[in-house]
DNA sequence: AACAAGTTCAACCGCATAACA
DNA sequence: GTGTTATGCGGTTGAACTTGT
């Protein structure tokens, strides 16, 4: 059963809730009539079929037109995440995480810029990867996921990182740190790339259509602009230093 | 078998800012 | 220049699921 179709009433009840007990303003598209919580099948089938007819765009009067009782920001989300079509479902590739980890080190928690270089990938399942494999992962390889050096360079502040290590430690994939290091600036190496539509050039550029930010006519994109305004050049990944 | 603890991931939120009036 | 609206982003939540005891 896909988790899409769990609870949505009980977390719409509770979301009501959650705004009562901790003083949090409504949001603006917090009708009587808006559903919230898990997207049912005929509610997926209905956004897809009005964005096949009529295109992306003003989400804020798609789900009127579209006949779905969910705000704007919703349907966006529940398109961009999962109904896209060339969205990629599944298990991540080691060079997809490899990457990730990479441009993790270079662009931190901009999910968007780094699912950009992902295809088929979104910023939403990239940032749920990192915290749930990725993150844990660098951690028992003895680096710090946040700044991606070993603890040990730095573990003055991190104390209770340098603990010994015990039995709870003991994995298939955890490493000694002193081989940690190794092992990941090995997999850092650039290596044959078994993905071919992974892109792993680093150098920041504007996606293929995309105009120059600089340019008089740029007026869309401005993040990516902003982004790209602070990294001119190719960047080279500071790992480790 | 039953329960607890840990993990995953879809969906939500507030905030920032571009676009527009 | 100012106010309002729409959109996109990153952080957070919590139900469902998995694993351990």
């Amino acid at each position: 059963m896909p988790k899409t179709q769990r609870g949505g009433e009980r977390s719409l009840l509770l979301a009501n809730c959650r705004y009562r007990k901790l003083g949090m303003r409504k949001p603006c598209c917090d009708k009587e009539d808006t559903n919230k919580g898990a997207w049912s099948k005929q509610e997926d089938q209905k956004l897809i079929d009005y964005i096949q007819t009529h295109g992306e765009g003003c989400w804020r009067s798609l789900p009127k037109a579209a006949g779905l009782h969910r705000c704007g920001k919703s349907c966006r989300l529940r398109w961009i995440n999962y109904l896209k079509p060339d969205i990629k479902r599944g298990n991540f590739a080691q060079d997809e995480e490899d990457l990730i980890i990479k441009l993790h080190a270079l662009l931190g928690n901009r999910w968007s810029l780094i699912a950009g270089r992902l295809p088929g990938r979104t910023d939403n399942e990239v940032k749920n990867y990192w915290n749930s494999h990725i993150r844990r992962k660098l951690i028992k390889m003895g680096i710090d996921p946040d700044n991606h050096k070993l603890f040990h360079l730095h573990h003055q502040c991190f104390p209770l990182l340098h603990r010994p290590r015990t039995d709870v430690d003991k994995d298939d994939d955890a490493l000694p740190v002193s081989s940690a290091a190794a092992t990941s600036a090995d997999s850092f190496k650039e290596k044959p790339n078994s993905s071919n539509n992974l892109n792993l050039d680093l150098t920041i550029a504007f996606p293929s259509g995309t105009p120059n930010p600089n340019s008089a006519e740029s007026s869309h994109n401005n993040n990516t602009a902003k982004d790209m305004d602070q990294s001119q050049s190719a960047p080279t990944l500071p790992l480790f230093n």
